[in-house]
DNA sequence: TATCTATCTCGTCAGTAACG
DNA sequence: CGTTACTGACGAGATAGATA
């Protein structure tokens, strides 16, 4: 599992989506399959909004990583000039 | 302006890890 | 072991920019 993810159970029914009858309230194979369909729309509408969520989480870690990126950069070319000064000063001393 | 191409966005499927 | 959430891969449609 990537190091950006954390698990967090969500409990909450997306909107819109009706609980499905208890199952013994089923009988006909028209009902069977209403409730197949059901299924497999909710099934679809989660995996939907975990896509959605999951994108979000990734492009949030990716400008995170961009972020961390540029101070590096900044903090290379601060310690680079550092360096620099040091080796110039150095260098007059022993003159 | 019509067509092509590259890139982006979204939904779905399939596989996997974690949980109870 | 069954269920659930997460995510990589894929295909389809949308969009933007280039070219004739």
């Amino acid at each position: 599992m990537p190091a950006y993810q954390i698990r967090t159970p969500t409990t909450a029914l997306p909107q819109g989506v009706v609980m499905a009858a208890s199952p013994g309230t089923l009988h006909s194979p028209q009902q069977l399959a209403e409730e197949a369909t059901r299924k497999r729309e909710l099934r679809l509408m989660k995996n939907r909004e975990a896509a959605r969520e999951c994108r979000k989480k990734k492009k949030e870690y990716v400008k995170c990583l961009e972020n961390r990126v540029a101070v590096l950069e900044n903090q290379n070319k601060t310690l680079i000039e550092e360096l620099k000064a040091l080796k110039d000063l150095y260098c007059h001393k022993t003159e």
